[in-house]
RNA sequence: GCCGAAGUGGUGAAACCUGGCAAACACGCAACACUCAAAAUGUUGUGGGCGCAAGCCCUUGCGGGUUCAAAUCCCGCCUUCGGCACCA
């Protein structure tokens, strides 16, 4: 009987599927395993065979365990909504929408025919509206609770093809510019036309409020922590990018000094309040301050033109003019700039009040401070505008303060007072305020006193406060405008060279030491992080000493080196004193040889460079000179360069007796003739000149201070980063680097600080083919929830809840009064369904294709009912399927047991998961997991989900390539599975990609070797149809039954472990076996075998399991075979007998013999005889169970 | 530059976690059997060198170390692949 692998496939599909042998009990499921693989995105040319070969491992695995008795639920859908597919259409002039249904019906007839055990009643495709529903449900669940925000961001573009670019469209190229640098930049995945950025508003996800969260679950504790290949956690650990350092304030100067006007408020005087204090503070500045006692600190005076006419005769306003005013003292601030004939610098109003509302007070302001102000007059005379308002604050209500801000364009800053309303007599906050500060992120403070300049990133926003005092702000605005619209191509012309612009007339004060350091914009500084402003340590940071070197800024050394002997002879000794000592150190060069004269201290055991004391009247140079004379005799040398900066080394010095504290600085010479004076022999005494290859130095140095040196020599790298202790750093110096780094931020009351590296996410796609975002704006809403915008987003709350306008507020979520005038879509709504657009390429005007569709997006306020424009961009791919997972065990089943709607049933995904085991590409180690994590994390927050980690376990697969190559169309080796599966059938094709290579590393696909497989499954055929009658024959086979529980134990160890090509090499051992010893062949080992195959081979093994076999139901319902512990043992061994550790020679054994036994039985051999005669035994080792080795 | 993975026959690979006969299992190749012949199938052989042979020597990217014993553990280097890339 013929192998008919054609038939025997298409007819189990169909039994399997009429049987519903794939489908587990979705709602009663016993021991339900939730077996997922990631699902593909669809394109018409067909399911890829790396598509296939990741399928078939993944069901191998579900196949094992539903056949170790669990209830296995895998899924299968397409992602096929998205750029991927979208682009596909493009290409091949087909709409996307109905591209999909061809290759819908293409891709899961393919499915099929790998013999995959999916539930097929279960499957779900994201572009069926159905399923988009409810990615716009969650989209609107995140806008509710302001975590989806609108921020304006650049994005690709590709002037070429004129439109947006996601990420993974442009390609990394790597190119040389004309100066020979290498540097990469991106490209157009379509047109390879260079890719430069645009500036567009877009939707984003704060995924960063989970970045503690998504960091600390990767690392759990050992209990049902995540279960994930180290390579991938290591990956997203690297992504989220936490680091630890300080956010220090650098105040910022210019050539006109400010100086400042206090206005004190209602019933307060200059000596009360935070008055006295504030005014001391800002002196110590060396500013000017006025402090008038104004009118209206007697209640029964207070009146408007009494408090003017006293200002302009009091007080003297200038362009440098800050004011802060507190409480009342705001109205008559603002009445004194609508009056004001020039602009002042800027304005601080502490605890202020637009209308006199007072709450809770006496108020005989209504007819004096009633007054109407000209707020278009007050913004172009106030400069930069700051309300600061206390969180607590008992008199003047919150939403005051908003309005305020709101009305003047200010910058709302809400803190917590020392007391309320800002009563005490010392008000940090309100200093900060008033001075202009830059807040500077920083992981080394300790290397604060080092900053020696300051560089703000080209879109930081103090830079458009300070205009006008920038002197120079034609260049710098020429500089930003370029930066801004940097290309990565732009950045391959510059190499990584880094540009920079100087802002001439900004000083700003290093808050260590009181120096004015110069402040620069420049591009390396990244807006996206920290603050957007740095601190440059140019003798500790890499990046800012090229900087520093290329625009001769000052280098400043803080951090030196340090060398301290704790161990070993050179211990430093308590019973000896510490001498301190500057010292040179040097190499003396000898350019001809190439080599390094060096001294040999023979009797100490160090190996150094030449090493001198500075005296009082030398400098490090001259000091090194006279040594390299007095203890080698050259004296035709040149000074070639200082090696580093300066060196600590504390040691015990063993030559003089002391303990020796040296400082000092590594140097090259050069030697320039060959003039040679005499050395004392004193000075021979304890170390002798030698001449070291330049290839020999390295190792041949043993002194910490010297190897530091030789590194700096070699590497060219001058600037240390690493830790040390600290100089240059006044009553710092001397600690460890590590150490003095609280101490310094705490010393200039810098704040400790935790960065993450992630990014929000951006969702917009100004494409077509995707969900449509759910969202509309409204103008009309748009005035009313910025009314009661929150502003502030820290302390938003800590606002009493109670209140009014707390309650006034409910009618807005927290995503509208974040995002004025963006209102959600009714759930009832949804889904908004993305309209048939027949042209739906992507437009040049960085909009999406259903922004010309005015029926779509003309719509109505669901909130106000007023005329409201819908959102047109689409959602990014990556949503869709960041929630799949949880979707697949509800797609039959419709939500029960809860009030509101939600897109999956409860007590099912209770059920199911979080999924026991995901298998996918390891592209998608970081941005698919972690947005999948982030998810779920927000949907444990408003208890969706009752679980915060989605995959319990997750492995990658390897890549698939083709004779060594990376499979690619253009190479036109591509890999149908069709053909295969035509040829060989769907078990050959299955086992002979699992057998390539372990599962997880990928395989080298070659048409050459398929046939071994092939080879293997007719055999197994073949034995099956000869050895029917092998139940005559009795269990007299001890070897072969061995072999069989061995196997048992290897598959399924194998199997556990995704090493399915060794798992089949021991079906075939097992087979070989079979086959030659039939006669003592049982029924057992028939089904055993068989039961091992089934998962690998599952159309096959079913045939022989039912039709040869003789059985009704499918093997895939089988038990997993158990071995016997008992069985695996042997009666005899193969002792290894060797002599020094080489095998000499083998022979069988009794399985538990002794040393002594063995040692008996190696002697016995001939050959072991001969050659242990000839010497002496020394050692004899017994492995028991393995081998002998005697030495001699 | 940083992070990660990997280097073993003509080829895919196994043994690495847990040190103990390196190359399991397959492909390919060679010879033989069956055949008029081929295909298919089966049998045998197949890391390299020396040898008629028994046997001996060498061999897991390179160099060192630990050990009775190293592909396996440790240190240093080289090469290839993958990811990130001015993150202060």
């Amino acid at each position: 009987m013929k192998y008919d692998f054609k038939k025997i496939e298409a007819k189990w599909q169909k039994v399997w599927q009429k049987e519903k042998v794939y489908e587990p009990d979705i709602k009663k499921a016993k021991k339900p395993f939730y077996n997922l693989m990631m699902f593909p995105y669809p394109s018409a040319e067909g399911l890829h065979v790396g598509n296939a070969y990741a399928f078939i491992g993944s069901d191998i695995y579900g196949r094992f365990q539903r056949m170790k008795g669990n209830g296995v639920f895998e899924p299968i859908g397409l992602d096929g909504f998205g750029i991927h597919s979208e682009n596909y259409a493009i290409k091949i002039g087909a709409h996307p929408a109905e591209q999909a249904q061809i290759s819908q019906k293409r891709f899961y007839k393919q499915l099929e025919s790998i013999g995959n055990g999916f539930s097929w009643n279960e499957k779900l495709e994201t572009y069926d509206p159905a399923y988009y529903k409810w990615t716009q449900w969650i989209f609107i669940q995140l806008f509710r609770r302001g975590l989806a925000y609108r921020k304006k961001q650049p994005v690709n573009w590709c002037p070429s093809c004129k439109t947006v670019l996601a990420d993974e469209q442009v390609l990394q190229r790597q190119r040389a510019n004309s100066k020979g640098q290498v540097a990469t930049g991106g490209v157009c995945e379509r047109c390879d036309a260079k890719v430069i950025k645009k500036e567009l508003e877009q939707w984003f996800f704060k995924i960063t409020n989970y970045a503690e969260k998504l960091l600390k679950n990767i690392n759990p504790p050992a209990s049902g922590g995540l279960d994930w290949s180290d390579k991938v956690k290591i990956a997203q650990r690297n992504w989220i990018g936490k680091s630890e350092g300080a956010e220090i304030d650098f105040e910022v100067k210019t050539k006109e000094e400010p100086n400042f006007a206090l206005l004190h408020g209602y019933g307060g005087s200059p000596s009360g309040d935070f008055f006295p204090w504030l005014k001391k503070e800002i002196e110590k500045h060396g500013y000017k301050v006025q402090l008038p006692l104004l009118p209206h600190s007697d209640k029964s005076r207070a009146s408007e033109k009494e408090d003017m006419e006293f200002l302009w005769k009091k007080v003297k306003f200038d362009k440098n003019t800050t004011i802060v005013a507190h409480s009342l003292g705001s109205v008559v601030a603002l009445k004194a700039l609508e009056k004001l004939k020039y602009p002042i610098r800027k304005l601080v109003l502490v605890g202020g009040s637009l209308e006199p509302k007072f709450k809770d007070h006496e108020r005989p302001f209504s007819k004096t401070f009633g007054w109407k102000f000209n707020y278009n007059k007050i913004k172009t005379n106030a400069g930069k505008i700051i309300i600061l308002h206390d969180s607590n604050d008992s008199i003047i209500p919150r939403d005051q303060a908003v309005k305020l801000s709101d009305a003047l364009d200010g910058e709302l800053i809400e803190v917590s007072a020392n007391r309320t309303h800002f009563n005490a007599s010392e008000e940090p906050s309100i200093l900060e305020c008033a001075l202009d500060k830059i807040a500077v992120f920083t992981t080394r403070p300790d290397t604060l006193f080092g900053a020696t300049y300051m560089v703000l990133a080209p879109e930081h926003p103090l830079i458009e406060n300070l205009e006008s005092r920038i002197q120079n702000l034609a260049e710098v605005k020429k500089y930003i405008r370029k930066a801004k619209k940097k290309s990565d191509e732009d950045r391959i012309a510059e190499g990584k060279e880094k540009t920079g612009v100087k802002l001439k007339g900004i000083k700003a004060v290093n808050p260590a030491n009181g120096k004015e350091l110069p402040v620069w914009i420049a591009d390396y500084v990244l807006t996206g992080y920290g603050t957007g402003a740095i601190m440059a340590v140019p003798a500790h940071d890499e990046r800012d000493f090229e900087f520093a070197k290329k625009y001769k800024l000052p280098i400043t050394q803080v951090v030196a080196p340090y060398f301290f002997a704790d161990k070993g002879k050179d211990a430093i000794r308590k019973d000896k004193k510490t001498i301190r000592r500057k010292t040179a150190y040097s190499f003396l060069w000898d350019r001809e040889s190439s080599r390094y004269l060096c001294l040999d201290w023979e009797k100490f055991g160090w190996h150094s460079g030449i090493i001198g004391g500075v005296e009082e009247n030398e400098d490090y140079v001259k000091a090194a000179k006279r040594e390299i004379i007095e203890e080698t005799g050259y004296s035709n040398i040149k000074f070639v360069k200082y090696l580093g900066k300066e060196v600590h080394n504390h040691f015990f010095a063993a030559h003089k007796d002391v303990n020796r504290y040296a400082v000092g600085r590594g140097m090259l010479f050069e030697i320039t003739g060959n003039k040679k004076e005499a050395v004392s022999p004193d000075d021979m005494k304890n170390h002798k000149p030698v001449w070291i290859e330049a290839d020999k130095m390295k190792d041949w140095l043993n002194l910490g201070n010297f190897k530091y040196m030789w590194e700096v020599l070699e590497s060219g790298k001058e600037c240390f980063v690493g830790n040390g202790v600290i100089v240059n750093s006044g009553k710092f110096d001397g600690l460890d680097s590590e150490k003095a780094k609280w101490e310094i931020t705490k010393f200039v009351g810098g704040k400790r600080k935790t960065q993450y590296r992630l990014r929000d996410w951006l969702i917009s796609r100004q494409r077509y083919w995707g969900p449509p975002i759910p969202m509309i704006y409204c103008e009309e809403c748009k005035k009313q929830a910025q009314n009661y915008a929150d502003r502030t987003q820290t302390n938003a709350d800590k606002f009493p809840r109670k209140s009014a306008l707390s309650q006034r507020k409910s009618a807005f979520s927290k995503g509208e009064l974040g995002n004025p005038g963006w209102i959600a879509v009714p759930e009832n709504k949804l889904p908004v369904k993305l309209p048939f657009v027949k042209d739906f390429r992507p437009r040049g005007t960085g909009k999406s294709p259903l922004a010309t569709v005015k029926s779509f997006y003309e719509t109505k306020c669901p909130k106000c009912g007023a005329k409201a424009r819908r959102e047109t961009d689409v959602s990014d791919t990556f949503l869709d399927s960041a929630w799949y997972f949880l979707r697949y065990p509800s797609v039959k089943i419709p939500n029960s047991g809860t009030k509101s709607e939600i897109p999956w049933n409860r007590e099912i995904t209770r059920r199911w998961l979080p999924v026991d085991m995901y298998i996918g590409g390891a592209e998608h180690s970081v941005l698919h997991l972690l947005y999948s994590r982030f998810l779920t994390m927000f949907f444990k927050d408003v208890e969706l989900v009752d679980f915060d980690e989605p995959f319990s376990k997750f492995r990658a697969h390897g890549l698939l390539i083709k004779e060594g190559a990376k499979m690619s169309k253009s190479k036109g080796n591509v890999v149908n599975p069709d053909e295969y599966v035509k040829n060989f059938g769907a078990d050959t094709l299955r086992m002979y990609l699992m057998f390539l290579a372990p599962f997880e590393q990928g395989g080298d696909f070659r048409d050459a070797g398929i046939v071994g497989v092939k080879r293997f499954l007719d055999r197994v055929w073949r034995f099956y149809h000869n050895a029917n009658d092998a139940k005559q024959y009795a269990n007299d086979a001890k070897e072969l039954d061995r072999l069989l529980h061995q196997t048992i134990k290897k598959v399924t160890g194998d199997i556990e472990g995704l090493s399915y090509n060794t798992a089949i090499s021991a079906l075939m051992i097992l087979l070989n076996e079979m086959e030659k010893s039939q006669k003592s062949l049982v029924i057992s080992h028939l089904s055993v075998f068989l039961k091992l195959l089934a998962p690998f081979a599952p159309h096959l093994s079913e045939e022989i399991w039912r039709n040869v076999l003789g059985h009704r139901t499918s093997i895939h319902l089988e038990q997993w075979p158990k071995y016997n512990p008992k069985m695996l043992k042997a009666e005899t061994f193969t002792l290894v007998i060797q002599i020094n550790g080489k095998v000499r020679d083998t022979m069988e054994a009794p399985t538990g013999i002794g040393k002594e036994e063995a040692e008996k039985l190696a002697m016995g051999g001939e050959k072991i005889k001969n050659i242990v005669e000839s010497g002496k035994i020394k050692k004899i080792i017994y492995v028991p169970g393995r081998l002998i080795n005697i030495v001699i």
